[in-house]
DNA sequence: GACCTTCTCACCTACGTGTTAAGC
DNA sequence: TCGCTTAACACGTAGGTGAGAAGG
């Protein structure tokens, strides 16, 4: 279901929907050192922010859109020599639990008209922090965020319709309360404005993917 | 339709219904100094900020929450020895936009949980800033903030069907450009957070209303 | 000890304030 | 000149970073 380079999806349901994943090099880089993403109790951001464009939309339909994280495999996973290893089997997979973005429901021209962003979900190993707008996953296992796609307007009924759902395998992630590979780290504090007070002073990814 | 200290008020359509103002003493304030709201091109928000609690809503039922801003009268003010003074008259009146508070749709039960927050809203004058969430108002004219409650969980006919529409005298206020009422810009200083920074050495009032 | 989690911290981004001076 | 608007500014609030120490 995906295009030659993997950057755009096409789904079964709607062939004429496409969803573009945003700074897909930027993930790419990460992706390529095993992109790890910081778990805590009051809940942390995922970086790189999650961000989709949307084309090929009924100008006109009405859609949610909606995200989640699931698990890749079964497995506990730890740290090792440089690299990561299974190290068991893995903890009971937490219910899922969709977060609406809150554009939803929106007309196909006003999703296409910009990019979606879900860079304010926030990850979290508690479940008294797990409100909206938090996924409440295991540290030390892989995951995969998702996109659905729903024809509708109707939000209380979203559950029972047929959706589109998408994800892009770069964005798979390893989940970890420290980071473990200092590669990955060097990638955060060189990208996240927010860890600029990180940066060796040479000064440079200035321009990095703003918040 | 109001309690006899203002601070209730009751709606025809649905008698149980009530909606109490927050932050009435600080209104009441500002209300006795004329209150002046700043409205600017990228936006300005309301000090105090518009904030309600609901009761008396059917628990299970669903309901949606707006809001608007409408013009009091038909004039234009200019602050002239001390006062407020009619100035000619109004500038026509734009299009009434009504804001749908993001928690819509959701039951009595959910809005009555906690304080609805209309703090983030804010005023422009200029039309190509005004976006979901800012009201395109006239500086120098008199508004009223409103809210309408829509028993409904249907977004897309909203406007086709029955609405509560309440509104606190407390909360009319002008639209400025530039402070013009130094008790006003006194009143701002004192209680507004953000405004910290222009409070006299003396340190009180830390305890006012958080944003 | 080995491994993982939690807390606190300095340092950032982002943006809400009234004031002031310049603009029209 | 007068009246009003705009932009730049210093100074706040609010909250997102990884590092490091402490805890289990």
């Amino acid at each position: 279901y995906s295009s030659p380079n993997g950057q755009f999806f096409v789904s079964p349901l709607d062939p004429c929907l496409r969803v573009e994943l945003q700074d897909l090099q930027l993930w790419e880089r990460f992706s390529a050192a095993k992109t790890e993403m910081i778990v805590s109790k009051p809940g942390r951001r995922m970086f790189p922010g999650y961000r989709v464009k949307f084309s090929g939309m009924d100008q006109k339909a009405k859609y949610c859109v909606l995200m989640d994280i699931v698990s890749v495999d079964q497995h506990r996973y730890k740290f090792q020599n440089g690299g990561w290893a299974i190290a068991g089997r893995a903890e009971p997979q937490i219910t899922q639990n969709f977060y609406l973005h809150p554009t939803s429901p929106a007309s196909g021209q006003d999703w296409m008209k910009e990019i979606v962003s879900f860079h304010k979900v926030k990850l979290t190993n508690s479940c008294e922090h797990a409100t909206v707008g938090k996924f409440l996953i295991h540290s030390m296992h892989r995951y995969q965020p998702r996109i659905h796609v729903v024809r509708s307007d109707d939000v209380s009924t979203l559950h029972l319709q047929p959706r589109s759902t998408l994800s892009f395998p770069q964005t798979v992630f390893i989940t970890v309360t420290v980071y473990q590979n200092q590669e990955i780290s060097k990638l955060k504090v060189e990208n996240n404005p927010f860890a600029r007070g990180f940066r060796t002073k040479g000064g440079r990814n200035r321009n990095a993917q703003s918040t």
